[in-house]
DNA sequence: AAACCGGGGGT
DNA sequence: ACCCCAGGTTT
C-alpha cells in the first residue's frame, strides 16, 4: 500500500523521524549520548515526573557536588534531601541515594545491567531500566515514557492518547519500530517527536515528519474519550501539599512540632501526628526528642 | 487497577 | 481553574 495506508511502514517511518531527528532535535541536552551509567541515572530519576527545562540546573548542581556512585554513596541522607529542593517528588532523592550505595556495596561499586537486579535498584522501574540499557548501552528496546506512550498509540494504534491503550500492545507497537540494531537515536527521536511536535493538548501536526504514516492523523485527528475520574481536589488540601512544606522546613534544620504546625494551613493541623508518622516511614524524618523533628543524618 | 507521592510552568 | 510533566512503589 501507499501513504494511505492504514498502518505506518516502520523502516519509512524510522527514516523520516532519524532524519527529522538529526536537524530538530534536543541534542543539547547534558546528559545526552553520556555512556556512563551514573549520570544518566541521576538524570532520569529527576526526569520522573519533573519537565525537562526545571532539571538541568539540578543535574549539574548534583554532578558537581557528587560525580560519582562512591560519592553519593558517603553522602548524609539530610544533605541528599536538602540538594533536591525544588525538585518534588521527596523519595526520588532517597531512592537515587539508596541506588547509589546498592551499586557500592552489594554490587561492589559495578552497575549491574542485568535486568533483574536493574529493577532491583531503588527508584528503576519499568521505564528507567529501558531507558538506562537504550541510553548508555545503545540497545534496540522499547522505551515507554509518557511521550513515547503518546506517540505510539497515536501513530501506530490511532488512538488519540495512550490512556486506554494497554501497556502491552504499545511495547508491542514500538517494538515494531525498532531498528536491528543501535536503537539510543530512535528512542530519543520519539522522544523528542512527543516532546516538541506530538504534544499532549495541542500537536503540531503540519509540522510533524511522520504525519503521512500516523493511523491518528489520517482518521481525522480524533478527539480521546472523556476522561470519567472524579475532579481532584484542590492541591493545598492534600497530603502532599502538606508533606511538602513540612520537608521544606526541615531542610532548614530541626524544628519543633508547634513550629510546623504553624507552617501548616488550619485545616491541616489536625493531621501534623499522621503526616510527620508517614515522612518517617518514607525516611524523610526521624524524631529527635518528644517533639522535635529532623531530616534523616544516615 | 488504584492511590499515593511535589512542584512549577503553560494555557 | 485546569492540564501537563524522560514514573515508581505500595496496597
Amino acid at each position: 500500500m501507499t501513504s494511505t495506508s492504514a498502518t505506518p511502514d516502520a523502516a519509512r517511518t524510522r527514516d523520516l523521524l532519524g532524519a527529522w531527528f538529526r536537524a530538530s532535535g534536543r541534542h543539547g541536552l547534558p546528559w545526552r549520548r553520556l555512556r556512563e551509567p551514573y549520570p544518566v541515572l541521576v538524570s532520569e530519576v529527576m526526569l520522573q515526573q519533573t519537565q525537562v527545562d526545571r532539571v538541568v540546573p539540578y543535574y549539574h548542581a548534583w554532578l558537581d557536588r557528587w560525580p560519582g556512585f562512591a560519592e553519593l554513596a558517603a553522602a548524609a541522607s539530610a544533605d541528599v534531601i536538602t540538594a533536591w529542593r525544588g525538585l518534588g517528588y521527596n523519595r526520588r532523592a532517597l531512592a537515587l541515594h539508596a541506588a547509589a550505595r546498592a551499586v557500592v556495596e552489594r554490587h561492589a561499586g559495578r552497575f549491574p545491567w542485568e535486568p533483574k537486579e536493574l529493577r532491583a535498584l531503588p527508584g528503576v522501574g519499568p521505564y528507567t531500566a529501558a531507558a538506562l540499557r537504550c541510553f548508555v548501552l545503545d540497545e534496540p528496546l522499547p522505551v515507554l515514557d509518557t511521550n513515547i506512550s503518546r506517540v505510539i498509540a497515536r501513530l501506530a494504534l490511532g488512538q488519540a492518547t495512550a490512556r486506554d491503550v494497554p501497556r502491552s500492545a504499545l511495547e508491542a507497537a514500538a517494538r515494531s519500530f525498532l531498528p536491528a540494531q543501535g536503537g539510543r537515536d530512535h528512542n530519543l527521536a520519539l522522544m523528542d517527536l512527543g516532546a516538541l511536535v506530538c504534544t499532549s493538548r495541542t500537536p503540531l501536526c503540519g509540522s510533524c515528519p511522520v504525519s503521512t504514516q500516523c493511523r491518528w492523523y489520517a482518521s481525522g485527528r480524533p478527539l480521546p474519550p472523556p476522561d470519567r475520574r472524579p475532579p481532584a481536589p484542590r492541591f493545598e488540601d492534600t497530603a502532599r501539599f502538606a508533606r511538602g512544606r513540612i520537608v521544606d522546613r526541615l531542610r532548614n534544620g530541626p524544628a519543633h512540632k508547634a513550629e510546623l504546625s504553624g507552617i501548616l494551613p488550619p485545616r491541616h493541623r489536625p493531621y501534623l501526628e499522621a503526616y510527620l508518622a508517614s515522612l518517617q516511614r518514607d525516611g524523610l524524618a526521624v524524631p529527635l526528642g518528644p517533639d522535635t523533628w529532623a531530616l534523616p543524618p544516615g
